[in-house]
DNA sequence: TCAATCCGTATC
DNA sequence: ATACGGATTGAC
């Protein structure tokens, strides 16, 4: 002993330890970042730990000289490992907050995205609050399938639509049934929802819903509290409470302590239905029946946080794995919905003609647009006469008009100054941009110079940039309509609901108060569509088509725009999934996505530069555009920084997330510095 | 000849 | 990240 005193540093294992009889060897999945050590490590479960160190726990352990968290992924005999093993230092709680489902999803998603699991797992697991822990009552709620299994739901507003009680039979026994949903115009869809929520739970089976933000969450918790407390209570039901609270609704504003309490609740299985935002796509739902994705077009469904998941694909991927039914849609419908009809992982689930006509307002539209581009300034010529008229008949009949106006602030872009065709590049078809700094306009993708550009559709050979001019609407509409109660929705302050009297609603896209109006005015639509985004249409049908839903069915709806193009005529036919399906079909030939997977390399021109030259090579079928000088202003002092694009083949996606990750792998290992954002699907390709 | 420092590499 | 090992440098 003495001859080893001057070994300070040495960390001297107390000579006691003894491992642990049964599997004394720990996978511990450790909470580190760098993609390079995106894998399990092994460690020596002493005696002690024997019992608390199960699979799915949180744990600290030495790495790399420090202590760090982790997550025990499983227990082994041996290790594979040549060098000599650390010890487990502590299992931080007994609690299994890592359900092998969400184990492997999680890594799965990290493939999916190029991320590490380290990124994932802090996306899906939330801070654990110790009081939370121990005053929660311990250990699993009965399960429903002891008592007498209730009896489906009847199908109810499912009705409407021809594939409904299929789907809802289809749930109500266990199948895993995917549907890409259509939703009806009207209040219902919450309703619907916790149908379907339901016949998940008559199976016997957890159900995990999605919607974007808490507003509609309330809706959807509502609906599933009125719908849940109809099931009759399990007949093995051991605790009333337990019996009858059947759900929980997670966000992130709640406080850590309440948000850790009905996490755990979600993971003790003393509720089986979870609905939430974002966050709760990772919910550990026991024996998952059932996902739920409302609006699924909306970007608050997209994370902000590396690996910057999306809530479609981490539902759609989770259903596939466990084996569980997905209702995914909306009023409106995003291409890559329409991608998983048309590769057979979805079965539509629309309403039929007839309904449509007989619950759907009528939809006008009128574009004015020569008024408009004279002077966007100008005043009260903003509106056309027949959106007056529209809304003047709207109030006469006793109820609320809606007028929707487009946020200010987007990105400038180019058209053709006559026939306004939106400018692509020549060579890769990105979006033409003009800036300050140079005269020629240049591809925002691939960085070409489109010197002589000609409109392919007119020939013109004039670009404009395109702008929204101020929103002064609500102003303008209180003067032309004096005595009438102006209320305006959006921003900071949104109004959930408005009483059903005559008053003019402004609200901005996502903030309409819940109502039945007579009348909706969608105005600037033009202006929308103009917008410097691959996602310009649909995401002006989203925006309309919520709106024209909470029309009452003998209601109007006046949009301003070009009636003739096809995605108005969508919103006119209350026909988005035809619609979703064409703008699918025209990206193909241009290699768009989704019909090709993209991913974004951001960062400091070096930084990007170094990641793409460490990328392993491939059979030739990706392509690499830019990089390229990213729009953004730039803070002075601040670097500048590029953005390329790789494009491959979809069935090559996983292969170019896979070199992507080893780029970062190898970058990480060097230590080389410089954040680059990596990113599969940008949600912008501007 | 020894110690202080730098660089590269592994992290169970 | 950080910590360690091996190589390198520099002072006695």
């Amino acid at each position: 002993m003495a001859g080893t005193r001057a070994r300070a540093t040495r960390k001297a294992d107390p000579p006691t330890l003894l491992p642990a009889a049964d599997r004394p060897v720990a996978r511990i999945a450790v909470d580190m970042p760098l993609a390079h050590l995106d894998r399990p490590f092994d460690y020596q479960v002493p005696e002690r730990l024997a019992e608390q160190a199960r699979p799915g726990v949180r744990v600290r352990v030495r790495f790399a000289g420090q202590l760090t968290d982790g997550f025990v992924l499983d227990r082994v005999d041996t290790s594979e490992h040549q060098g000599r093993l650390s010890w487990l230092d502590r299992v931080v709680s007994p609690e299994r907050v890592l359900t092998p489902e969400v184990a492997s999803l999680a890594r799965a998603v990290a493939d999916r995205y190029a991320g590490t699991l380290a990124d994932v797992l802090r996306l899906a697991i939330p801070p654990r609050h110790a009081a939370t822990e121990g005053a929660l009552p311990r250990g699993d709620a009965s399960r429903p399938e002891e008592g007498r299994p209730p009896d489906a739901p009847l199908p109810g507003p499912w009705a409407r639509y021809p594939a409904g009680p299929a789907f809802l039979a289809g749930v109500a026994a266990g199948r895993p049934v995917r549907a890409a949903w259509t939703a009806l115009p009207g209040d219902s869809w919450p309703r619907e929802i916790a149908i379907a929520v339901v016949a998940a739970a008559c199976a016997g089976r957890g159900a995990l819903v999605v919607v974007p933000d808490t507003r509609d969450l309330a809706r959807v918790d509502e609906a599933l509290a009125a719908e849940l407390a109809a099931l009759p209570p399990a007949d093995g039901a051991t605790d009333g409470a337990t019996a009858v609270a059947r759900h929980t609704s997670l966000t992130a504003d709640l406080g850590p302590a309440e948000r850790y309490r009905r996490w755990l609740s979600v993971l003790r299985g003393h509720v089986i239905v979870a609905a939430g935002t974002r966050a709760a796509m990772f919910a550990p739902v026991r024996d998952l029946g059932l996902v739920v994705l409302w609006d699924e077009g909306d970007d608050l469904h997209a994370e902000p946080r590396a690996p910057y998941p999306h809530a479609r694909e981490v539902l759609a991927l989770r259903a596939h794995r466990a084996g569980a039914a997905a209702l995914i849609g909306g009023f409106a419908r995003t291409p890559e919905l329409a991608q998983l009809v048309n590769s057979g992982w979805a079965r539509d689930l629309v309403p039929e003609r007839a309904t449509i006509r007989a619950v759907a307002p009528t939809v006008r539209a009128a574009a004015d647009e020569y008024e408009l581009s004279r002077d966007a300034a100008a005043t009260t010529a903003r509106l056309p006469s027949l959106a007056l008229r529209t809304a003047r008949a709207g109030l006469a009949d006793g109820h609320p008009v809606l007028v929707q106006v487009p946020r200010r602030g987007y990105l400038a872009a180019t058209a053709c100054a006559r026939c306004r065709a939106k400018a692509r590049c020549a060579t890769c078809g990105g979006p033409l941009r003009v800036t300050a700094a140079q005269e020629v306009p240049d591809c925002a993708w691939c960085g070409a110079l489109a010197g002589g550009w000609a409109c392919p559709d007119c020939g013109f050979g004039q670009l404009r940039a395109i702008a929204i001019g101020a929103a002064r609407t609500a102003e303008e509409l209180g003067r032309a309509f004096p005595g009438i109660k102006v209320r305006t929705s959006g921003g900071p302050s949104v109004l959930p609901a408005v009483p059903d009297e005559p008053a003019l609603i402004i609200a901005t896209p996502g903030a309409e108060p819940v109502a039945s109006y007579a009348a909706a005015l969608l105005l600037d639509g033009w202006a929308l569509l103009a917008r410097p985004s691959l996602r310009s249409e649909e995401e002006a049908l989203r925006r309309w088509m919520a709106a024209a839903a909470l029309v009452r069915p003998d209601g109007t709806v006046l949009v301003h725009a070009d009636a003739s193009l096809p995605v108005v005529q969508a919103l006119i036919r209350w026909d988005p999934a035809t619609f979703a399906e064409r703008v699918l079909a025209d990206r193909q030939p241009l290699a768009f996505p989704p019909t090709v997977r993209m991913a974004s390399v951001t960062g400091e021109p070096d930084a990007v530069a170094s990641l793409l030259g460490c990328l392993p090579a491939d059979g030739g079928r990706r392509e690499v555009l830019g990089p390229v000088p990213v729009e953004a202003a730039v803070p002075p002092g601040e670097p500048e920084r590029v953005r390329a694009l790789l494009r491959s083949p979809r069935a090559d996606g996983l292969a170019l997330a896979k070199a992507l990750h080893a780029a970062q792998a190898a970058r990480s290992a060097r230590k080389e510095g410089g954040g680059v954002r990596v990113q599969l699907d940008p949600a912008e390709l501007i």
